[in-house]
DNA sequence: ACTGCGATGTCCT
DNA sequence: GGACATCGCAGTT
């Protein structure tokens, strides 16, 4: 398990201005970006690798898009909060809070590649009703979906309106890593979103070309 | 490989 | 009362 120590050489937080950027823009500067979770004193890390940007304005399939109600608070308020919603009566799911505050823009957070602390998600991700079937899980299926994400890093509405740039007291922030290569263009794919009814045609869905833990939709 | 569907709670009309 | 930014299982080709 990485310590604390070491954590902190290797990653650095993101600014406000990293996340008060316009969401389309934000959800492709996030791939490549790490979520450190706190999790029981432990530390699991995924790496993003796919997102998605929802906007109040002219997007239909967005939380926002009729207003601010109790449930998308969180997404007018500052850049660098954690929206987390519950849905299908079972799942969560979390979006990064973009643009600045008063404007209603998120990125949904669609599949991540573990990087550590992947033996305590899987338990996070199993441990549900039947006992017995011991089907595999494997490790490219841990946060390959926004809801896996969520299991995986234990990440309920206990989380929303975190503050994810707050690099030592949060039990979840984002950071990238020190020294890493920069995401080039060329390995960004840029399409439509998944898993809605409306706003189908906004090409506002970007995933890393290359990874296998995106979801399969 | 694909297709259908049940689970299940909260929000919003 | 219907919709829902989902997932995993069961059944079929």
């Amino acid at each position: 398990m990485m310590k604390e120590e070491n954590l902190k050489k290797s990653f650095e937080p993101l600014s406000e201005l990293f996340y008060s950027r316009n969401a389309l823009t934000l959800a492709k500067e996030v791939l490549g970006k790490y979520i450190i979770r706190n999790y029981n004193n432990e530390l699991l890390i995924v790496r993003i690798v796919e997102t998605e940007a929802y906007h109040e304005i002219g997007d239909p399939a967005c939380h926002a898009f009729n207003g601010k109600t109790e449930r998308n608070s969180v997404m007018f308020e500052s850049p660098g909060m954690l929206y987390v919603y519950f849905t299908y009566g079972m799942h969560y799911c979390m979006n990064l809070v973009a643009e600045p505050a008063g404007t209603a823009a998120a990125v949904l957070i669609r599949a991540a590649e573990p990087v550590c602390g992947i033996s305590t998600m899987k338990k996070l991700r199993t441990k549900k009703s039947k006992q017995g079937s011991a089907k595999t899980l494997f490790d490219e299926d841990i946060a390959s979906g926004p809801a896996k994400l969520c299991q995986g890093l234990a990440i309920t509405n206990q989380q929303n309106g975190a503050n994810v740039k707050d690099f030592s007291k949060s039990e979840i922030y984002l950071a990238q890593k020190i020294n890493a290569p920069k995401i080039l263009i060329s390995e960004i794919i840029e399409t439509t979103r998944v898993g809605i009814k409306k706003g189908t045609e906004l090409p506002w869905r970007f995933y890393l070309k290359d990874s296998i833990c995106v979801s399969r939709i």
